[in-house]
DNA sequence: GCAATAAATATAACGTGTTAATTAAAAATC
DNA sequence: GATTTTTAATTAACACGTTATATTTATTGC
């Protein structure tokens, strides 16, 4: 049997941990978790999404999402209307109090980032990139022979 | 600000989820959870370890184990027996129906971790290990200039 | 030897992950 | 145009992630 500590899962969990350990801090002082990031992020990149479609973008299964979105309604951080074509859909929007705390984190997130770069090098960040990518691409393709 | 879809931690988690993506509903047949499955893994590659040293090999925080190791020792997967030289601790052991267990789903994770290698080639699977290893390693390093 | 401190484990509380089931609106079928 | 089927979102139930707190046993310092 592989060791137990060449599993392919939970090194990518480490890596994960250790790039988001000095991070996640900053988010609790605002009484953020990182999904709820992820969703102020996703909007303040592009503003009024449907559930369905920060889901997507965010990589959150639908229920929590639900859950994220009453969450961050209930604190005046974003909005949501049903969409008039559609009622079936919301479309949610950050509100100028998300925006502002997004101005708030962001750069913290940033300087973060520059410090992972300058440490583990740009090239080796790049490649690592394209390898991570590569991987899910072939690892998600038809898996009938299986 | 970067675009989302170059957020570091969310494609290593997107690269756990597609990895684990046909091996996870074998353990749900069982009725295990991913990190039950860790537990088991690492008792049955040195048995009779104490909780403490099996979240850190798991990587699991001790409040999570211990409702694992209570639902274990429910189905008697586990046994746990207080540590005869340190009350405090509790040494865990798999049981013969755990190890009987192991031994019907082990199989299916290496023929999973076989296609992967497969699909991803070995020199690129070793290649990310080696990347990720070393991610780690540099990120986790002293973090007082942050 | 005994009080103070440290260490191992457990509990509490709240948010998220996950599967299944539900509700309401839209689309498709007839 | 009424019925069936799909789709978007929610709810339910249970396990895990995370921080803080509590409990019990060892160890330390006096």
């Amino acid at each position: 049997m592989r060791r137990f500590n060449r599993s392919l899962p939970m090194t990518l969990m480490k890596a994960r941990d250790a790039v988001m350990k000095e991070f996640t801090p900053h988010l609790r002082e605002h009484g953020l978790s990182t999904q709820q990031w992820r969703v102020l992020r996703a909007l303040e990149e592009d503003n009024a999404l449907d559930a369905t479609e920060i889901a997507g973008r965010c990589a959150l299964l639908m229920p929590s999402l639900t859950r994220i979105l009453q969450n961050l309604e209930g604190r005046e951080l974003v909005s949501r209307v049903p969409a008039k074509d559609d009622l079936r859909r919301t479309l949610v929007s950050i509100t100028p109090e998300g925006r502002q705390l997004f101005d708030i984190i962001a750069p913290l997130q940033e300087a973060r980032y520059d410090l992972i770069t300058q440490r583990f090098g740009y090239g080796k960040l790049e490649l690592l990139y394209e390898l991570l990518d590569e991987l899910i691409d072939k690892v998600d393709e038809d898996q009938s022979d299986e």
